[in-house]
DNA sequence: TGAACAGTTGAAGAATTGTTCAAACGTAGA
DNA sequence: TCTACGTTTGAACAATTCTTCAACTGTTCA
């Protein structure tokens, strides 16, 4: 008698070489991050220097709170962390693997 | 006096090192497709080997439809591409950078 | 020819997402 | 202490997204 999610034989090859689905739920959770055009210029900026909250809004010509909010999703997904100085928040990139993704990115949009 | 989406000198360095709107747009579609559980894992199992969306469904335990909805969402983004095999669709993988994009992806979330 | 089959499509509905607005927070400096 | 500033928050709304269901297309092969 089959349980949930534990695959017939005939596609036991197949589910040996794919990602449990914890993993690919972690996976989709992290491209969902770059599959935004604000949060995707958001990485590509601080890719360049760290930024607070302000002057990326300023850059961006977006409200304050509309990056904020964002940051704030960034910031959970543990790809950018928020340092205060002074009266601001600067952020900066968490994560190395985020040049190299975007990096693929760009490289595919650019071929096809 | 400034235009939409051009930015005043206080930015144009970093500007300078970021991918204009129409390259960020395409990289968040690019990744909006990742950004799915039921996409990636549609494209891990492809990374595998070729299937139809019968075979597809029957793996992922999801309809037909719903696998042949997103597949067409695929082969509009060029991931995945279709041919006819008798009386089935097989779908394989259409774009080399999709392993490594998902390589990446997946050791990032190894590591967090 | 026509029944069976694989796949596609469109409309509908629930769920999720991104931005806006107004209000609140915390703190640095006067 | 009080004010001003940079940032955060929550609720609300529109827009988008994903799945389901039912109907339909087009082929294969009996």
């Amino acid at each position: 008698m089959p349980e949930k999610d534990v695959h017939t034989d005939k596609f036991a090859d197949v589910f040996r070489e794919v990602p449990d689905n914890a993993t690919l739920s972690a996976l989709a959770e992290l491209f969902k991050m770059f599959g935004d055009p604000t949060r995707a210029k958001i990485l590509s900026i601080l890719q360049v220097r760290g930024m607070c909250v302000g002057e990326l809004a300023e850059a961006m010509g977006m409200t304050d709170s509309a990056i904020s909010h964002q940051l704030r999703v960034l910031r959970s997904a543990k790809l950018v962390k928020g340092t205060k100085e002074g009266k601001e928040v600067k952020y900066t990139l968490d994560d190395d693997h985020v040049t190299k993704i975007l990096e693929y990115g760009i490289t595919h949009v650019n071929e096809k």
